[in-house]
DNA sequence: TATTAAACGATAATTATTATCAAACGTCAA
DNA sequence: TTGACGTTTGATAATAATTATCGTTTAATA
């Protein structure tokens, strides 16, 4: 307890970020998911700590923690949808910044290929590769 | 003109859908866009034929025409955000079904590799592989 | 401990999407 | 062709996800 509180005052001082009772209680409700939650689901967490926090500190905290880089989103393709009547089997360059995506045909690349077994139970349906990074226009 | 008419025709014979005058002009303008657009800007560019058109039946298209496999969506990720605190490279396994997120060890899969050259100017700044399918809970 | 900037809580605003429902349209059999 | 019936459309309300606003509270540090 008093370690781990520690520990988030100076992961807080390497970044300016001032250390806040709901601060620090998001992050570790963060810490402790391993399931990838959704902003919605952090805030049911936290509210189990602190029933008066406000879904906005939970939102607003997200954001600077992800600006920060200590949290990260999953997906680059949160937000409106993206659509695509490519339906060949390929894969995507996407831009971190403009969002741009680019088709990478599934010749292109060598075939994923797994070393380890997968989670018993699960069938995969299709390998999905994105090559991210900034495209020509958005690193100038 | 005529002979894209009747493509689509038997397209929506195949899938029963109705062949109407707004489910087709919003099928040419997705696949006239190689750049995976989202709903608004097809709605934009739907709207430059048929200006009186409903931005809600450009909504009700799209999701007819994934339903029915005439087109994809980029990414299982759109709608709200997923989190995770992992910063380590590592890569993901994703139910299409309850969209369960699980970590895929960056050791776990031989490393990605291009056998060609990417587009002029683009910076990768790293691969992140999907692994997509049904997990052992959704395909019972 | 006083000053100042950062963060919080409440809530309004915005964005993305889905739902509702009456009117118009496409399909198909007579 | 026409008429019945189911589908689609357009207008718009509702919902979900997120961001903005702003007055109050709290943390940093001098």
């Amino acid at each position: 307890m008093q370690f781990d509180a520690d520990q988030f005052r100076s992961l807080c001082a390497e970044h300016g970020l001032a250390v806040t009772h709901q601060r620090q209680v998001i992050y570790q409700a963060l810490m402790s998911m391993h399931d990838h939650p959704n902003p919605e689901v952090v805030y049911e967490k936290v509210r189990k700590r602190i029933p008066s926090i406000s879904l906005a500190t939970v939102y607003k905290n997200i954001k600077t923690f992800v600006d920060s880089g200590l949290l990260r989103e999953v997906s680059l393709h949160h937000g409106p949808a993206r659509l695509e009547t490519n339906l060949d089997p390929h894969h995507h360059l996407v831009c971190i910044q403009c969002k741009t995506i680019v088709d990478l045909d599934d010749g292109d690349l060598e075939p994923v290929r797994l070393k380890k077994k997968l989670p018993r139970g699960f069938s995969v349906q299709r390998y999905s590769v994105e090559v991210i990074g900034l495209c020509k226009h958005c690193s100038t």
